[in-house]
DNA sequence: AAATATCTGTTGCATGTGCAACAAATATAA
DNA sequence: TTATATTTGTTGCACATGCAACAGATATTT
């Protein structure tokens, strides 16, 4: 979700100013923010596309997300009032985006003008968004079993495209992630689940019976 | 988090009626809300527990989450403007509740006075830690094996108490729901860990080695 | 078109873990 | 205390799945 939606361009520019808006590049693989790093400033994507993970103990990288165009990250964190950040940011492709200081909205300047409130509620919206998509996966990934995760996964993408042959916006590999399992034990569950006629496919098209 | 932090007394009287705050009793087993249902009020509880829940697909009961005392439930789906309930709360036990009218403070009253600027920092914050400690589930469910899961559990248990020797506030029954293992399995596993002196327990209390 | 890289499917193997059934330990009630 | 209920640990078994290694398919580059 976009937190400008709703806003027109004049009233987006004013906004952009009195969030002390800075604009920044950053090239392939360049990171924006560390783990540990300050963090008082959210990103807003104008272009490219941005990966948050960290490193897990054992020091194996966890993608926690992909962000891109008219997208925010780090909201969460400026938000809770976690000062330091607990994930790195990572330019995936060359990416333009905007800094846009928070606090200045969340705790200076909530009672100026009508699009000040509706920022407001678009930073509520999608925090409130994401929450329930991460509430989604979570019952996702509570399935024990490979089988009820593909399940799982499958009917919700059924459900988005409201199609009885639907296709996924994932490649084997990034579904595999998502669902948090080996690539390779998917395509054999997925083949196993074709060989019991639970469900059909070719490539990224799928049927669910 | 309290969405009331930080408000006195007065100025929260003020805003329950805002907020056409109606206060509600449920029994035992109650339930406040079903899957489907209205959703224009957030729960806010008074005394009491309340358990967020589903059915998935299969008809198993999936356990979202558990609410107590000065919590609110609810936020989550009104926020994101999202109108009917996608879970169920039932009252755990004689629960008293206050329901409150979210819409009036989102997109009414932004613009009167200081504490309502305070309220929806407040609701903005408890959204967004949600949010965390979501991601933070979700990293421990992505782990593919349950001993990297226990770890994972432990040394986020003794992060929060910062004892070498710590306590945790889950039975093993608890415990195993929320890292998602059969039960039977964790102990097994917590057995083999502490041969293997990885680390060692007596009931609750831990240590890491 | 040829060469190369990336993605996807297949298979053997080892083992981790869900499940069930039961025993032991602990907590609660009578 | 005794009786009962609840929680926790143990074990055998079956099998699901991660892993590794490879082959085939598809996409990209030269």
């Amino acid at each position: 979700m976009d937190i400008f939606y709703g806003i027109n361009e004049q009233d987006r520019n004013a906004l952009l100013g009195c969030l002390q808006a800075v604009k920044k590049t950053y090239l392939k693989g360049e990171v924006i923010f560390d783990v540990g790093d300050d963090l008082t400033s959210v990103g807003y994507i104008l272009e490219g596309e941005v990966q948050l993970s960290k490193d897990d103990y054992d020091g194996n990288k966890v993608i926690v997300s992909n962000v891109g165009p008219n997208e925010t990250f780090g909201e969460a964190f400026v938000c809770a009032g976690v000062d330091k950040s607990e994930v790195s940011a990572t330019a995936l492709v060359e990416t333009q985006i905007l800094l846009l200081n928070f606090h200045r909205i969340l705790s200076v300047c909530v009672n100026t003008c009508p699009f000040h409130k509706k920022l407001i509620e678009n930073i509520i919206k999608t925090i409130a968004t994401k929450n329930i998509m991460l509430q989604k996966r979570i019952e996702l990934l509570s399935k024990k079993t490979l089988r009820e995760r593909i399940l799982h996964f499958l009917r919700t993408e059924k459900k988005k495209t409201k199609k009885e042959i639907f296709e996924i916006p994932y490649s084997r590999e990034q579904m595999a992630l998502y669902i948090s399992a080996d690539r390779s034990a998917l395509s054999r569950e997925l083949s196993n689940m074709k060989n019991e006629n639970i469900i059909d496919y070719d490539k990224n098209t799928f049927r669910l019976k």
